[in-house]
DNA sequence: AAAAAAT
């Protein structure tokens, strides 16, 4: 592990690391390690591009414009990919079907439409850094990583992407990704997913969860039946997968990602999301959808206008699924999966994915599940070490000096480079605004993003970042879950958030791909019903605590902050059903636990999240 | 109390 030496080496030495880091996606960003089972070494992303032969060549011919569209089914004359829904009885050689499923959306000359090759020139990054790995990658982090399952009856996890039949075509695109082996949380939801079993899983920030969910709904979509179109406006569109997140530009990132996924699978991806023209979204969506990816406000839009129909979806992922379904998103996701044509649970499978799980929250996601496996994986203190959690007393009239001292002192250590970059969150938009200008001012190159500004401000601020133009963002929590922005070498709770699981994802934007972080806050007497919360989660992951922020936990009372318990949450949930409270005098109504882990048992009751 | 998410 990295020696603790001063925060501005921290930032140098973090800056200097995340310069070998891989690009982009945030689906397999973590821990590779096994657990229960038999060991085997984390692969970080970026040494993951040694497949066992050269790359496949990403090819450019054209697909269908969506299984769900498929034009002729039988003789197809695109390039048809060699993949197990070309044999499927049903569809695959029969050239005259009768009637009922054809054209689905008119379905004439779909095939036409060029897909647009979506590994094309989007890591144009890769190769300038991948000459200068480094060695410093902390393995023994990724090791023994716990995994908990509970529910009836859950399939074993895999080991190898080969052990799961997912398709020559998803294979390809695998290995175009340059994942060689599933993440952990790949390695346990994909089987459970591929079995047709709802999921609750909780897993670290940037393990691998977009791709655990996207592989089996390509998957299961490329092999299931031939959807019949129902009879509905020749405008309406039925998309038989819906993911949802609660920002604009996670949606974007989830979309991007789950087109190379289903690249010349057939599987048709796309996006809808506020702020930006609705007509284009439209188009777009008219020319064939399999998985819709959207945010939940232009979707119910679209509901309405019955321009969209949840009527044929097969799969439904909630991302940051504890966001979504908290007071402010709670209202619209049940209007969108209960008030709506979605079919019900058990007739639709569903998996929420995220790396924060409050219980009461699970109460709420349990309306949405039928039967389900609920899957944690990770723990404090294993990977999540690669972060270095600073805390500082800063009364608020000196934060901004404070955060210039920070700078200066990094831009010293030579950690100011265009790589380095330092995400700085804030509580509110007139703060990010002002907090920019006033860094603008005084010679530091910022933007921000927040929820006032326009779409297109808020793309340009994130672009410029993650170029490194301007290497300091200031941002609301509008940036603080899901994004993955590589060679972030310092996140700055400039002000603690009230909550500490939005803590936990904030600071998750760093130390990703296996490359150390650091994340400092600033602390003061507004925060005190953090603190002991705050303090538990650095023990936990074996940070130093301050002494004075001992004392300020030991005063405190913070409501859900505040863990009764105290030393408990190694995971970042517990399936709420195993709470005595629940399940009516401690007997495991559920089926009970199958701690895959190296430990049972270890956590306290009551705790609700720790750890994403 | 704030942020996010439709126009």
């Amino acid at each position: 592990m990295t020696t603790r030496a001063s925060w501005a080496d921290l930032a140098a030495n973090s800056a200097a690391e995340n310069v070998g880091a891989g690009s982009s996606s945030d689906s397999n960003k973590a821990a590779g390690s096994t657990s229960g089972g038999g060991r085997s070494a984390y692969v970080p992303p970026h040494l993951r591009n040694r497949p066992p032969s050269a790359d496949p060549p990403a090819p450019t011919s054209s697909g269908p414009a969506s299984i769900n569209d498929r034009p002729g089914q039988g003789g197809s004359r695109w390039a048809a990919p060699r993949n197990d829904y070309n044999n499927r009885s049903g569809y695959g050689g029969s050239g005259g079907r009768p009637g009922g499923w054809g054209g689905r959306s008119g379905g004439w000359d779909r095939g036409r439409d060029r897909e647009v090759n979506p590994f094309g020139n989007d890591d144009d990054t890769e190769e300038a850094f991948s000459e200068q790995e480094n060695t410093a990658i902390n393995f023994d982090a990724y090791e023994d990583i716990p995994v908990d399952t509970s529910g009836d009856n859950v399939p074993p996890p895999v080991n190898t992407f080969a052990e799961i039949d997912l398709g020559e075509a998803l294979n390809l695109n695998i290995r175009r990704c340059k994942y060689v082996k599933p993440t952990p949380v790949q390695r346990y939801a994909i089987p459970i997913s591929l079995a047709g079993r709802d999921l609750m899983a909780c897993a670290q920030t940037g393990s691998g969860k977009t791709a655990a969910f996207c592989f089996p709904i390509i998957s299961g979509i490329m092999r299931g039946p031939v959807p019949q179109k129902p009879l509905r406006g020749a405008r309406t569109v039925f998309p038989l997968a819906l993911i949802l997140s609660p920002t604009r530009e996670l949606s974007m990132q989830i979309h991007e990602e789950a087109r190379k996924f289903s690249y010349q699978t057939g599987v048709k991806v796309v996006v809808a999301y506020g702020g930006a023209p609705i007509n284009q979204q439209l188009r777009e969506l008219e020319r064939g959808v399999d998985i819709l990816v959207a945010t939940p406000g232009r979707l119910v839009d679209l509901l309405e206008r019955a321009r969209v129909s949840l009527q044929m979806i097969r799969y439904l992922a909630l991302d940051e699924a504890d966001r979504m379904l908290d007071m402010g998103f709670e209202p619209q996701i049940r209007k969108i999966v209960e008030q709506m044509d979605m079919p019900p649970p058990g007739a639709r499978q569903t998996m929420l994915f995220s790396a924060t799980f409050p219980r009461e929250i699970q109460r709420l996601a349990s309306d949405f599940l039928s039967n389900y496996i609920f899957l944690a994986v990770g723990r404090v203190g294993s990977s999540t070490d690669l972060i270095v959690q600073r805390v500082e007393f800063v009364q608020e009239s000196d934060k901004r000096s404070h955060l210039m001292d920070l700078l200066h002192a990094q831009r010293a250590n030579g950690a100011q480079g265009k790589q380095a970059l330092t995400l700085v969150f804030v509580e509110t938009k007139k703060g990010a605004d002002s907090l920019e200008h006033w860094l603008c001012m005084n010679g530091f190159p910022a933007t921000t993003i927040h929820g006032d500004r326009s779409q297109q401000e808020r793309e340009q601020a994130l672009r410029s970042f993650k170029s490194g133009t301007t290497p300091i963002l200031v941002a609301t929590d509008v940036a603080a879950r899901g994004l993955d922005i590589p060679h972030v070498a310092h996140v700055v709770n400039f002000d603690l958030p009230n909550d500490i699981d939005d803590y936990v994802h904030r600071i998750g934007r760093t130390g990703r791909a296996g490359k150390t972080g650091l994340a400092t806050a600033f602390f003061n007497d507004n925060n005190a019903s953090l603190a002991k919360s705050l303090a538990d989660l650095m023990q936990e992951a074996n940070q130093e605590v301050p002494a004075w922020l001992t004392r300020y936990a030991a005063r405190s009372f913070g409501g859900r902050n505040r863990r009764p318990g105290g030393g408990g949450g190694r995971f970042g949930g517990r399936d709420f059903r195993r709470d005595s409270s629940f399940n009516r005098g401690g007997s495991d109504y559920y089926g009970g636990g199958n701690n895959a882990g190296g430990y049972g048992g270890g956590y306290s009751a009551n705790v609700a999240s720790a750890w994403d």
